[in-house]
DNA sequence: CATGAATGAGATTTCATTCAT
DNA sequence: CATGAATGAAATCTCATTCAT
């Protein structure tokens, strides 16, 4: 029986905080454990490694907004109405789970090659949508450019509201969408 | 030039490479040495500590970018001709200094304080562009938004070139360029 | 017997078996709590130590050994009759708790100090029939130099047929002791 | 250039007179590196891990004895000859390199998997002259059965005079070569 | 009696930096 | 200027033992 219940949630919470605060290497097991207040040796019985934490947070945050992407690249909706749903959606992440979406980034530039081994990633549900609406003639631009585009911006105003650069203003996200939907589809 | 200039550019060289590939944290100076063909202690003959070496390169990259950017952005041409050249410009400076770029950001992600005591950094060039072609009234979006489309897609477009996710074909310049300029000013 | 019996003799039969085949430092109270099937809490309700464990092990079957020994020393028959069935019987041991035999000789190795806190040793009964037979004229090597030729080979044959370098095919006590006997009495 | 001189020797001399004494697990880096008179993090430079001080220390020792006693077995004298310049041999090694001996033997209990990734052990040697001997018809039994005779003694011979229950005196040699020789060519 | 989370001490290993040569 | 052994601090991980439940 737990004398503090969910460790483990507690562990993936402090962890996630501070790797995306510091970096991965810049933080420390102790660091965690004093963040979740026990010792370092306690973590050990949650994971067996910090790899595994790390491993670990990744391809929970990962699917998680795979799967919010999903679910809305898959209605049955038009494809302007889910474009402009799938950018709230992602943003509405950004902005929920801000550590969570720097530390995608943060393991994405030091782990290019792990993350191949992952699959149901963001990018994916993103680039099904993004070829059904070249297909349909609605997308001009080829599926690739169109998701560089529209990622490469939302993940860009995510971090410049992070950093204080710009403002979070009611009506961003309908504002980006539609920059964004006139970019993709030449209108 | 004297040898041990070039033992210092050799450095530079290494460290930059095995940083963009593997992380800072992640490079040690026995790694950096081992590289470069010389032993640990060498190294500390042409840098003070492992961090000089990361400002020095962080300096003289983030530098480097932002005096190619400003350059443009301050030709006496018109906006859009600028833009156009801004965009190659940046996308040039990618493909040629991959390892660079990548450094820079990941500079940004795990030293995100300390970016904030250099000056000239490459998004101040764009942005005071961004800002002309804002009060011209040609550029639609507020400057901070138009940043964040054009960095953040041709980021993400070179992430996706460098991941072999995307191909980079003769005119992804052009057609990178035409797009984002329709998304910034409404065309 | 009640079931913590039964408990407890799990404990040392699991215990004997990883300390035979890892080692004792080697071998941790979890390794022999998920051998037993408990958890390692409840190690500690029959036990006090590990040390008590590797203790009561080293106990147990070096005195058996002597005691099996010491019986077949102290009949009534010939030497020359005992000698047979005490290697008999000192190879069946073997053979028969190979485990026990394998942590005995590794408790020699790495506990020399403490075994010398215990009686009733093994070769304390291989010692006294040698004094016996030597005493009587009809082993005709000084009991040392008898024991070191009687336990170095039946051990050493053990090892061999553990290692799978030897067979043990019937009739190769009586070989051996047939052998061994030759040796010790110059016949 | 090295501030000390042979430190590599000196941590391979250290750890084999503590590995011997206390065990291998039983023996911390620390110990070593203190006996050496250095600090633990030197013990890397020379080594990658303790494991391969372990294996470094396994090899050397045991390919030593086994060249001392092929050396002698490849001779081209007479059978009997050569088998008491073995004892000898074999004896002397143990006599003179008693850590050795006892942490081969040690190795052996601990590490019985791995000791099959080695080649030129000193039973090998033995081995090829038993062969030998019982091809030609002067040794009577089988040579695993030989092996062990001859093996057994000398190693239990050796751990009594170790163990302060057995004297050696001048003789002893002659006298256990003496003995097995009869036992193994039933003479 | 049993569980298994947690402790705390310590083991192995890493690595930026120093320093004798 | 260069070498590379050594330091020393710290990081990861291990594990016998304790203890709340």
């Amino acid at each position: 029986m737990p004398r503090h219940q969910n460790t483990k949630e507690k562990i993936l919470e402090s962890a996630l905080k501070l790797f995306s605060e510091k970096g991965i290497r810049e933080t420390t097991i102790k660091d965690i454990a004093k963040d979740v207040g026990i010792t370092e040796g306690a973590i050990y019985r949650h994971f067996v490694s910090k790899d595994q934490i790390v491993s670990t947070l990744f391809s929970t945050y990962a699917e998680r907004l795979y799967e919010e992407l999903i679910s809305v690249a898959e209605e049955k909706t038009s494809i302007k109405n889910r474009f402009f749903k799938l950018v709230k959606t992602f943003l509405n992440f950004c902005f929920e789970n801000p550590q969570a979406f720097k530390f995608i980034n943060l393991f994405h530039y030091l782990r290019a090659e792990e993350v191949k081994n992952f699959q149901n990633l963001p990018k994916d549900a993103l680039m099904k949508f993004m070829d059904e609406g070249f297909k349909k003639g609605i997308i001009k631009v080829r599926r690739e450019l169109a998701l560089a585009v529209v990622v490469g911006t939302l993940e860009r105003t995510f971090l410049l509201v992070e950093g204080g650069i710009m403002e979070r203003e009611a009506g961003l996200e309908e504002e980006l969408a539609e920059v964004l939907w006139k970019a993709i589809t030449y209108q």
